[in-house]
DNA sequence: ACTTTATTCTACCTACGTATGGTATATTTA
DNA sequence: TAAATATACCATACGTAGGTAGAATAAAGT
């Protein structure tokens, strides 16, 4: 029961660069700053990019920046974007014929609690999750 | 956010001989009852065995059936026996310098919700959690 | 204008863990 | 002895994580 390893470069990655919103950074220096593998972080900064959620500049001086509108980018999109959402609408138990109606002995329970987990990643954007550590 | 599948098929097959807490079941059967398979399911068992949450008999007619105290066989074991309980005491962002006191900004909440799925897992038993579908 | 430099982009390649299958052997008991 | 099952070991598939190499891009230096 955890986020994928890049599910948490992600969140990280976002996370910095919402807390320096006007700055772009290079893959290298985010690499450094956030202790994640070079190379790897390069391709989610990509996958990342083509979500609008952050903006790239190619070529020397070139690197990301997290898209102004930081009050609308919410933690469910950058879920979304690396490791999906089906997780949030599935049985614990993986039976595909657990629904409310005909529920498996732990649907309420874990029902309660992975909307509490909805809740959450569905309300939180990243203007609320800014960080400075400088 | 989920279960990895060897801790769905861990809880199915608990769920499943808690039960029919009397009847002994070849792995064969629960391979086919549960949809599992077998020859994963043979090694599982046998881990699961191992911990005493279920009891083996060999040979001709032999099986597994759920130790007799279900309401002392807790969630929690049976996830610790297969996928370990590491995650549940884990920052979210992999912060390994993330505590109460030196909080990533996503500490508080995930707490409160890592909280609650502990609160499941720890209190919830085999007894809890029987299903007949014959 | 040409070259160098710093950067992203793209396409493979490697490592590893989890999930699964195959085959052989050991154990029990009708 | 034979049938049913457990146990052990080896092989395969697959997804996630991480690395290598080079092409494309764009700025800066000459």
């Amino acid at each position: 029961m955890r986020f994928q390893k890049t599910t948490e470069y992600a969140i990280r990655v976002m996370v910095f660069l919402a807390s320096y919103p006007e700055q772009r950074f290079s893959v290298n220096v985010l690499h450094k700053k956030l202790n994640i593998p070079y190379k790897y972080l390069g391709r989610l900064m990509h996958t990342l990019s083509q979500t609008g959620m952050v903006e790239v500049e190619q070529g020397k001086h070139g690197g990301y920046k997290v898209n102004s509108n930081l009050d609308k980018i919410y933690l469910y999109q950058v879920i979304g974007a690396v490791e999906g959402l089906e997780n949030y609408d599935r049985c614990i138990l993986g039976f595909p014929e657990c629904s409310d109606e005909n529920p498996c002995p732990l649907h309420k329970a874990w029902l309660e609690r992975r909307e509490a987990i909805k809740e959450m990643i569905y309300n939180t954007t990243l203007a609320d999750l800014t960080v400075n550590t400088q």
